[in-house]
DNA sequence: GATAATTAGATTGCATACAATTAAATAGTA
DNA sequence: TACTATTTAATTGTATGCAATCTAATTATC
């Protein structure tokens, strides 16, 4: 009590955004030897996805689906191109654009993926009801953060 | 609908994973100008809110503290220590452990730092409500992973 | 007391993250 | 058309993160 509570903000447990940090490097950890197998990180996992979805989009739209700039996305491309994961090609229209498209070796990727949400989702403990409030809370969060940009 | 909804869940707007990565992504990137007059880094901040708080503490406790590792943690405050926060001493009963303790200008940073919830809190976009369901929720979750370490 | 097992940090290697800068291509405008 | 501004990636530099490995110190066991 008495003086110390001044400083009472700056307790690593009375901190929300430390949880927030802390928790999204362990479920990226959990997920790796699940990813492991499929030879890819947890980065490029949600590149695939995008990719999956979508199979063909410019770096610079994937940077807005993935909130990831150019300095995280050029080497991460390169490296899934290594794999034969993604093409990289320049827009015939504008040469600025650089198309990333998912290959067949991609495609089949997402075979061996198909296991991989069921299994992090059990080994993640969260009620279905605090997942689904986790998710709205966070989603909402992000939406805001995006109108931030303007 | 049909055969593309086996692959619902690889749908990236189906993840609950992506939004906490993201957002956490982004608080940590919302710290940064704050941090950056107090000259510190957001890992760096958690260490000295660690070390605010308790003043000296080994490398292994506060590596639990932050759940952070050796390999994050040495250089990270062999930085700290440059900037004159901490100093860093063998313990003389067991030379293997490393203890680390604030200086007195880590001390006056703290003085500094007092301004930075406040301003943190007013540039997350979440009600009061949420802002402590996510905290309730992130804050069981963090317990259950490390009940898994056993 | 010598040896094996354990523990605590440090180091190494790889993969992000991201701000800031640069380079190339395109769009806008006088 | 010439020139400027904007846009898109790539590059550079700094700071994490963390698995795996290494080293030194301590503990446990015989």
């Amino acid at each position: 009590m008495a003086a110390e509570d001044r400083y009472a903000c700056l307790r690593l447990e009375n901190q929300l955004c430390f949880p927030l940090y802390a928790c999204a490097k362990e479920v990226v950890r959990r997920y790796r030897p699940m990813l492991d197998e499929l030879g890819i990180t947890y980065t490029q996992y949600i590149a695939m996805m995008a990719l999956w979805e979508y199979r063909s989009v410019s770096v610079k739209d994937l940077g807005a689906l993935l909130c990831l700039d150019s300095g995280t996305l050029t080497p991460l491309l390169k490296k899934l191109e290594e794999k034969g994961f993604v093409e990289r090609s320049r827009d015939i229209k504008d040469e600025r654009v650089l198309i990333v498209s998912v290959t067949d070796a991609g495609m089949e990727l997402r075979e061996k993926a198909l296991s991989v949400p069921g299994a992090i989702a059990s080994c993640i403990p969260l009620s279905f009801e605090d997942a689904s409030t986790l998710e709205r809370i966070l989603r909402s969060m992000m939406a805001d953060f995006r109108k931030d940009l303007d």
